[in-house]
Parts: C-alpha cells; sequence; structure tokens
DNA sequence: TAGAAAATCTAACGTCGTTAGAAAACGAGG
DNA sequence: CCTCGTTTTCTAACGACGTTAGATTTTCTA
C-alpha cells in the first residue's frame, strides 16, 4: 500500500520533470526546438511516456505558457511595492518589458497562437488584476476618474504588450522598447490626467 | 522565339495563381490549413511545382506578408486623406484595427514569427512611414515638438499593433478593439500635448 | 520529325504529433 | 519464492508535413 503512494509520488516527479525540460527547451532554444520527441529524451523517456501525462503537446505547452504568466505576475507584484505611484506605473511598464526580453521564447508562447484565445486570455488575467489594481490606485491618487476602469486597464495591457513586440524586431532592442513602454503608458496617463 | 515570351507569361501567371490561392487558403482557412501539398491542388499542380516558384514556403508566405503589407499601407493612404487632423490620426487608429479584423489569419502571418524579425519589419517600413508623416503634420500642427519623432511614431505603431492584439483575445472584438485604439492613441496624444 | 529543353509528376526522405499493441517492471497473494 | 494481474515503458507504425531527386511527359527548335 504504501507503494502506491511511492508510484504516485514518481509520477508527480515525472509530470514535473517533463514541464522543467520541456520549458529548458523552450526558453534556451525556441518554439522549433521543442517537440515531443526532444522533451521525452532530456528526461530520459520515449516520447508516448509524454502522453501519460499530458493530453497532447498543446496541453503541455499551455502549462508553459502558465509558469510564464506566474513569473510575470511575480515581477509584477515585485514593482507593485514602490511607494511612489507615478513611478510604480513606469516600473510596471518596464517590468513588463524586460520580462518579454529576457523570456523572448517563453513570452512569444504565451502570447502565440498555439494556446487559444480564450485560455490566452485566462492566463494572463492575474497580472492583469495586478495591473487593474494598479491603475485604480493611480487615478484614485490623482483624482482622475476614467470612464471605463476595465477599458483603461485594457488599454495600459494592450499597450505595454505592443511596446514589447516593438522589442522583438530587428531596429528595436529590449532597453529601448523599455523606454518606449515608460514613454507611452507616461503619455498615456497623462492624457488621462487632462481629459476623462 | 514568340513561344519563350509565352512561356514567360505562362511561368508568370502560375506564379501569381499560386499567391493567390495560397492567400485565399490563409485568409479563409488560416495558417494550419495553408500546406504546400494544398496550395498546390488548388491550382491544380503537384507540390512540387511550388518550389519552381518559391525557393520554400517561408518566401512564399513572405510574399503574402507583403501584400498584406500592401493592404494596410492602401487603408492608411486612405485615411490620410482626412481633412482633419485629429479626426485622421484616431481614423488611422480605427482603420489599423479594423484591418486586423478583418483579416485576421492575413495579420497574424503579418505579425508572427515564421518571417524573421528583421523581414518583418521592411515589410513594415512603408506603413510606418505614413504613420510617421501623419503624425508630423498632426505635430506641427499643434505646436507640439516630439523629443524624437521616430521615438513618437514607434510608441504610435506600437500602440495600435497592441490594441489590435487585444482584438484577437476572447473578451475583446473587433468593434470594441478599434474603440480601445482610438482612445488608447487620444490619450496618447493628449498626453504628448500637455508635456513635451 | 528527331532530339534538346523545359515542365511536371512519382516516389521517397526525414521529421513531426500521436496511437496501438507488445514487452518489461512491479506489487500482492498463495 | 513464485505466479499473476496491473502499471509502466518501449517498439513500431500511421498520416501529414516540407522538401528533394530522378523519371516522365510535354513543348519548342532545327
Amino acid at each position: 500500500m504504501p507503494n502506491s503512494t511511492r508510484r504516485a509520488r514518481e509520477r508527480a516527479s515525472t509530470h514535473d520533470r517533463i514541464i522543467e525540460a520541456a520549458l529548458r527547451v523552450l526558453e534556451s532554444e525556441g518554439a522549433a526546438a521543442l517537440t515531443v520527441r526532444r522533451i521525452a529524451a532530456d528526461v530520459e523517456y520515449t516520447a508516448p511516456v509524454v502522453y501519460q501525462h499530458f493530453a497532447n503537446k498543446d496541453a503541455l505547452v499551455l502549462r508553459l505558457v502558465g509558469h510564464g504568466h506566474g513569473l510575470l505576475l511575480a515581477e509584477l507584484r515585485r514593482v507593485a511595492e514602490e511607494p511612489d505611484i507615478d513611478r510604480r506605473m513606469l516600473r510596471a511598464a518596464s517590468a513588463y518589458v524586460r520580462f518579454a526580453g529576457e523570456h523572448p521564447h517563453l513570452y512569444e508562447a504565451m502570447n502565440g497562437t498555439v494556446v487559444d484565445a480564450d485560455e490566452r486570455r485566462r492566463a494572463a488575467e492575474p497580472a492583469i488584476d495586478v495591473l487593474k489594481e494598479l491603475l485604480a490606485t493611480w487615478s484614485d491618487a490623482h483624482g482622475v476618474e476614467l470612464a471605463d476602469h476595465d477599458e483603461a486597464c485594457e488599454i495600459v495591457w494592450g499597450t505595454l504588450y505592443g511596446m514589447a513586440s516593438l522589442g522583438r524586431l530587428g531596429t528595436v532592442g529590449t532597453e529601448r522598447a523599455q523606454r518606449l513602454a515608460e514613454q507611452a503608458l507616461g503619455a498615456i496617463l497623462r492624457g488621462w490626467q487632462t481629459e476623462g
């Protein structure tokens, strides 16, 4: 009977090792290198074993995407501790873009088309909520009344996404994208201050 | 001898028909359906003939991406005829997002990872230039002096991209994304008006 | 009309995600 | 200890993909 628990533990361990291996491959070599056979080889198994832990490759990728959003969420939470309200916003923008630059392949997976729109949205929700909170305290502090909080938050979220995407372009590096993000968000916030 | 010209014409015709078929498949059924065999079948050939016209699939996709940017460019140019300067900016934002919504799969290809960053940038350049002009006349008209015109343009371009991407998310429809784009750009421009 | 040149097809290679079924490893009961 | 059912793992294969080589057919020229 205690054996069954050990089996379960081994199973869970293998499950985790698959995720870790997949993450390692994705981050270091990109989506093209992320094949089921490669992942299985990295955990010293053959390909079909992966299907005992995940329904298909997309389900596994979805886990990686979830992990990625966890990391991003942690970064944003860290930024949320910045005392100055305005700096906090700018640092959030910078942190988002920096994350995209430091985990390009993971970030790509998080926003790519392999996971469908609804799942992508769900995975991003917690991070968006943090942003929503940041934005709420910001607008409170400045006495700015946004017509629609959710809409405003969506604009900010989309803007960060847009600036991060610029970083993936040839001419725009990550550090420059960070500056662009700060400037873009800065301009938007100023715009909201001048008119609701 | 006149035959050779006819041959060349036929060759060119086949070339075009391949592009048209590929575009048709991509737009109507998405990237997953865009296979070399499928394209060949649609022009009533077998797969290898495609390689007589394009080095590989990516080169063909690159052509589709170029075509897409041509369409987008035309839309932006149409918008540029709007007399009112401020409305012009907002309509450009709206047009961009509308294009993304009306050609989701093509738009996706235009910004996806199958074509690399530099080529993507080069393909987008003409449209960005139109935007740059729009922005220049806007800042002139309002006496706003942007610290860096290119940077400002990049911010606008990235913002539009971000808003369009929101439209691909489950909860945000195309028409809502258009409004978000107008509001985002509006806020940014107001922000730039209040401080250089 | 014979033979060169071009266009097109058939067949295959290696890789992918995925599945079925054999083989092996393991746990429990006599 | 040994057997038997269960679970785990592997081997082999399927169909589809992008791509290439070589045979075959069509087309033009002389």
